[in-house]
DNA sequence: AATGAATGAGGGTTCATTCAT
DNA sequence: CATGAATGAACCCTCATTCAT
């Protein structure tokens, strides 16, 4: 009866959703520490038993949290096509950078959760959200080195720069997300991400 | 008795340093949560109650530690002198962040406790932090929109940039702090800085 | 419908079995507190609830399974025929002990639930389990008092002596019981209790 | 300030005693498993986080009695004297064994912890709490083979016959110690020690 | 001023049992 | 009958804070 397979498979999954929702949430209020599973299961509206039914652990969920974020973001992530006929590098870098930031300001617990970075969680949650800035990182001075190979960028110290840039863009999603709800952005994110980019590509100065 | 005041002050204020010392070290290794109580007093070589004969909280050690840190700062943020006879504004900014960024790479922990920002410690100390951070904001916003006036820079979103250039200079501490005790910076904090500004400036793109 | 009926009271029968047979095995190598119903359903191969279907509580199945034993055990206790023209007691003894040994000893799971007497469960089956053996004290005393009366029996204190006769069993089932299971008796039972007879008639002493 | 050292060491020692108190007779009472923490220090009248000063797990109190319960016995464990002049073995044995059953008997909490062996609390104590019978057997094999030797003791398996010598021997503990609190002992300890060297010895038949 | 033993609320986790399907 | 997701009481343990000395 494959229709019942898919219904329960549908069910579990949705109680799995309901809890990683409820545990994003509290973590992005209360960060990894603060969170409690009294917390996490209020707001899930379950009982306590129930949660370690779909998470081995508080860190598991985050873990998970991470996974599925981490999962979509690398998506989101598009190397430069430098190659011939490509469209032009910083249009290219627009469209990725403006997906990827709607993404996560959109999701404002999210966003808390992948800002949280140098709390500290127990350990390996630590490393695995420290790992994935990393890998950012990386992608960012490849593709720094690249540019510089082409001579469209300037010389610089490659990961320095990149965990600039990095810092550059969370400083602007922290912008974003931290604003009271009910005085919304006052603008659209690609404008957002268009002058996050000519920022980032030419600097402050004028001309 | 002044001599005996004076003296027991002094006595106290040292036994307040040590705490603080101590606390700062903690703070940085195991972050706001994972720092314990037994842990600062340990480092400190104190005992429990002396701790609380000095500080009311671990919240309070926390704020106290991040307020030394925040009082430092400020002195080191000079404004940009734009009136006649001064110095480039561009000679002036290196200065001045030179100076900080050599003071907060000079003391990990406290480049670890400042880093911390949305690690959410306990409500208070969490908000101090945020302010501290809205305040310097808040300076490098005056700070461009003066520029603009005066046409030095671009048109932009004074708040947004600010946000962006905080981010980038958190990068860069970030990048500077978190590396293995063994492995020095290869290059001196001046250099740093001016490829910092330099970045900032003019941006990434070659020209 | 007698025969559907049947057929449904052998298949319940059947699970029964087979869950009791479950626990035992979990009983045996977890102790009672340590035996979890997850392992049993495991092990059974049965759903979480079923074995509600079947047993009351944890306590219940352990309380089956002790009864079971027991009743097998009684079985394996004959009383010694003194009249006239009867094998001579230590022949009856040293059958019937034999049998009931070999009982034992054959079903190791069986024998650590036997064993695990004070391990304290839930009140119940422990008073079940001391119940048992209280019974079987009661029969050893009785045929020591017998064997009094006709002058076959040393003077002693018959319920103290049968505390010690059962102690010494137990003393010789744990020794042939918690063995690796690579290395087994390397005496056929029969010899065991001969000896074991030997040692309870006339004691250590040479001669 | 050496009384000071002394009367803090004596305060600590005290409590500490307290809690291996009331933790020898919750352990007695309801098993390693039925025990909890709530019931110890409930016991013990202490707070919570008082009992984790003393010990650091339940593991570890439980740890803590068997150690002190073993040392105590390890001590009245006397290895028989077969040198010339010394006492008769027998008139040995019975000192031993008397000073040790009295102990024993005499400390009921203790006697149930001490026969709670097969239990199956967690690994590391029942390990210890077998490793101290295996030696205990090991003291008495060795002296059957002894025995053996100087053909004061019949030909027999020594390691079984221990093990069975050791069951009745903590068949004559549990009989003793098991009776209702009203009823004492209707016998001095040493009268029962002498019936059980004489059952050991010569066994339960006439002449 | 300094101590450190004592406290107990609160944390994460387990597991025997129930019940809607 | 059989299922297994859901439950929640109970467990062991930690740690910021207090207070008698």
């Amino acid at each position: 009866m494959p229709a019942e397979d898919v219904r329960a498979l549908g069910a579990r999954a949705e109680r799995r959703r309901q809890i990683l929702d409820a545990a994003k949430q509290v973590f992005a209020e209360a960060g990894y520490h603060g969170a409690s599973i009294h917390a996490i299961i209020e707001r899930a509206a379950i009982a306590r038993g129930t949660f370690y039914l779909y998470f081995e652990s508080k860190e598991a969920v985050f873990g998970a949290l991470l996974d599925e974020a981490m999962t979509e973001l690398r998506h989101r992530i598009v190397r430069i096509d430098t190659g011939p006929g490509a469209r032009s590098p910083k249009d290219q870098l627009e469209d990725s950078l403006s997906g990827l930031l709607a993404f996560v300001v959109a999701d404002r617990p999210l966003a808390a959760v992948l800002l949280s970075s140098s709390s500290t969680p127990d350990a390996e949650a630590a490393a695995r959200l420290a790992g994935f800035y990393a890998e950012v990182r990386q992608v960012i001075a490849l593709s720094l080195e690249t540019g510089m190979q082409i001579g469209l960028i300037r010389r610089c110290h490659p990961e320095r720069t990149a965990a600039a840039l990095l810092g550059l863009v969370r400083g602007i999603v922290e912008h974003c997300v931290t604003r009271p709800v009910d005085q919304p952005l006052d603008q659209p994110i690609a404008d957002v991400t268009r002058e996050l980019i000519d920022l980032a590509l030419v600097g402050v100065l004028a001309r």
